[in-house]
DNA sequence: TTTAAATTTTGATCTGGATCAACTGTTCTG
DNA sequence: CAGAACAGTTGATCCAGATCAAAATTTAAA
């Protein structure tokens, strides 16, 4: 009945608002120095726009603190920020009729929600976070006035909106045209391909990965062994790619699926 | 194995390149005339642009004429022209390891890989007519020229990709957090919705709606009878609602899902 | 109109993956 | 440090939906 790698909202990360409150008071909000600027400033979206129109955004922005499983935004609410994840990890999840999905891992420095915040339409997601995590916040009504003014940042957003646009339909391609083996066998190449080596660590909780594949956490522990004969070793987190060729073989890697950039 | 609502390429829509240009020559590729301008023109993505602008995209457009079943672009491929559809119907679909699935319908009027066009990046979908269609085509140099000095232009652009990326993310929770019979239901819903009666046909075929729901078409036909309790009445391509409330009841349709703007 | 070809439907069977339950190992927490 | 949550694994069972086969329609072509 139920669809795949979905979970009840409560059994997992139940966070009630006022414990989130108490927490962020630990650290308290504030107004944003220099502090981040720079890293805010080299992201590809704000790196061309007009220092004058920078320096506006900067000022109402706020940076702040956050403990692990806080949920940051919740689906059907209306932008009153765009998010960037300064540290940390946030993740981008759904829920419907009891159900629940991740749809995707934010990771430093990118935003998130900037469609939302432009169209100033309702988030279609909910965000939390899964560690402790910095967040900058800037106003949405900041972000769309400076956008109807700097044209250099208009032309920034359509790239990132490119970018996120095409990420998507990779994605559904993936579930569409994948079994659960493969889309794991998949994933395991990318993130190798990411280190950059054939032994690397997995940086999410099984469970969530699970749900992000689109899978239960009982299958996708099985899909693990369903890979071994393709020579993957799996112990805790931590995963070798002993025949990368084998598993390559098996996984049909495809640019026009795979290909995280372009 | 396979994963759902896949069809193996050759066994549907199979038309040579051959075909297709044997075919064209019949109604020949022309220069644009003033014929089609003030449809391009209407389309949100071109009314606020310069008149200059608009001109100069115009001096390079083609409008062409398709019959039924042509493969317009092939995924993997560069994007050479911003495609308008507007008479006919296109379909995007995509394709891995002899698998393929149909991700989206293009009605009259609007355009289709524009993120492509304005990344020039490759192409992640292929795009083939389903009944004789007229195209226009503008050159993807020609618009990623103007995108640069037209700052209405790429307003504009920021617009219509954030709408894309967003119906991309519905669908993609459409697809994880429910069942096929769901999906179903709550595309029956939209149908309705859309027709503004309780009563009206499909406009596609049952295979294809098939792929583009992500099951097979044997499953497509027993869905059907399976929302016969919920007062959903199927007689070839024509649809009646008897019981809204009930199917309503059963879909649970969410405006976070299923609402095609915002 | 009469074949021919393709779509749709129906039935029977199979299987990938969900669900349920029990157990192990880990990490918080009092 | 002991106990309580919780993540992960394993096994047994179940079910949604795929596959295979064939009949019934519909559509297209000769």
């Amino acid at each position: 009945m139920a669809p795949t790698g979905v979970n009840t909202p409560v059994d997992i990360y139940q966070v009630t608002r006022n414990d989130a409150r108490q927490q962020q008071e630990q650290v308290a909000t504030k107004k944003m120095s220099d502090s981040y600027r720079k890293e805010v400033r080299d992201l590809a979206l704000f790196s061309d726009m007009e220092p004058a129109n920078f320096d506006a955004l900067m000022r109402g922005a706020y940076v702040q603190n956050f403990p692990p499983r806080i949920e940051l935004i919740t689906e059907g609410e209306t932008p009153d920020f765009l998010h960037i994840v300064i540290s940390g990890t946030v993740d981008l999840f759904a829920s419907w009729n009891g159900r629940e999905t991740s749809l995707a891992t934010v990771r430093p420095v990118s935003t998130f929600i900037l469609a939302a915040t432009i169209k100033d339409a309702p988030y279609l997601m909910s965000a939390r976070t899964l560690e402790k995590s910095r967040i900058v916040l800037l106003p949405s009504e900041d972000v769309r006035a400076i956008f109807d003014k700097d044209n250099a940042f208009a032309r920034a957003i359509v790239s990132e909106l490119s970018q996120c646009y095409r990420a998507v339909v990779k994605n559904t391609k993936d579930l569409k045209l994948r079994t659960s083996l493969e889309r794991l066998a998949n994933y395991l190449l990318r993130q190798s391909q990411r280190a950059g080596t054939e032994t690397f660590d997995l940086n999410m909780e099984k469970r969530r990965l699970a749900s992000f594949l689109g899978m239960t956490p009982e299958n996708l522990s099985r899909a693990f062994k369903g890979l071994e004969p393709y020579g993957v070793l799996v112990s805790g987190n931590h995963i070798t790619i002993k025949q990368p060729e084998t598993l390559s073989g098996f996984a049909k890697p495809s640019p026009l699926i795979d290909d995280r950039m372009s």
